[in-house]
DNA sequence: CAAGATTGACGTGTCAATCTTA
DNA sequence: TAAGATTGACACGTCAATCTTG
């Protein structure tokens, strides 16, 4: 096996290179996916997902910042262009008053249900439908093992509680 | 197994997620270590270690393009910011009137030299290293299954040329 | 002062339109 | 007209600084 002034081997450099296309290639899919059919990003679809599966509807932006594996700024920010597009709230924080709660409006509710069947699709054709039950516990391990040395005390927590799915039903 | 009106199951989200987020995690953390160790992102030093490998020096952007998988117009916008910082310079392409090669200048040649070694162990302790041979095997292979649904014109030709891994000596 | 959140500046990435040369 | 490449507008994401309340 050749190896380099890295320590690197082809194959390493390979498997990284090949890792890292095909996921910006498939978010790139995805995004244009959206965009076309529904008019919203990946971002503005993991946010209107969130909030619709919160117990009350809301969401403090630290909340949503864990949910999501964001930044409070990034989702600070994001919050605001949907704001201004008219698919969030922002609504005054009872308990607590340096924060505020994040809601769906009935145009943001309508857009997340509008775009989840075709995402969806989207996504079992360009990933999950490609994946053998094998490969896909590889994917689920190897992800979380990454995500654990980057951070090992928030995947701690995080083995509590898995997301349940999401029931159209509920709207 | 649980299934919602899209027909995906918990573990299938689960599994998408943990993917997303893993390697949104990972690209953090490496643009985070090349920023402070040697003030490039990762686009940066995608684009210096193309052109270093390159044979002749220079590169077209359409070339950059190619091995980049990224869209001309990205790698123009790139190109233009890292001339701008003294990395690259653009030069008249001496058989093709309308293009232009982009070659390293000595800063950019440093600054991809500086960078490999660190870079390269950072990407070993977050991900190269966390994975075993099988592991590595089935991440390659799904990758490359996903390309190939993406694009599978692109795919086909890509098969013929590796890339020889990165030979320090040859600076 | 700490914590929750926002802001501004800047680098990044996409799309559509444009410019120039083959 | 096609192809190679650039540009401008805009969405996205990060960092550091800031504002406000606990």
């Amino acid at each position: 096996m050749m190896v380099d002034a890295t320590g690197f081997s082809a194959e390493e450099w390979t498997l990284w290179r090949a890792y890292r296309s095909a996921h910006g290639q498939l978010n790139r899919a995805l995004d244009r996916q959206l965009q076309r059919d529904s008019g919203i990003s990946q971002a503005d679809f993991g946010v209107l997902a969130a909030i619709f599966e919160a117990r009350d509807g809301h969401l403090r932006v630290g909340q949503l910042a864990e949910v999501l594996a964001w930044e409070k700024s990034r989702v600070s920010h994001q919050v605001t262009r949907m704001e201004s597009r008219g698919l969030l709230q922002r609504r005054d924080c009872d308990a607590d008053g340096r924060g505020s709660w994040i809601e769906l409006t009935a145009d943001g509710r309508r857009a997340f249900l509008g775009a989840l069947r075709g995402h969806a699709a989207e996504l079992r054709r360009l990933f999950v439908d490609l994946l053998s039950p094998a490969e896909r516990t590889v994917l689920l391990d190897t992800s979380e093992r990454v995500l654990e040395e980057l951070n090992p005390a928030l995947c701690e927590s995080e083995k509590a509680g898995v997301p349940a799915p999401i029931d159209e039903t509920a709207a």
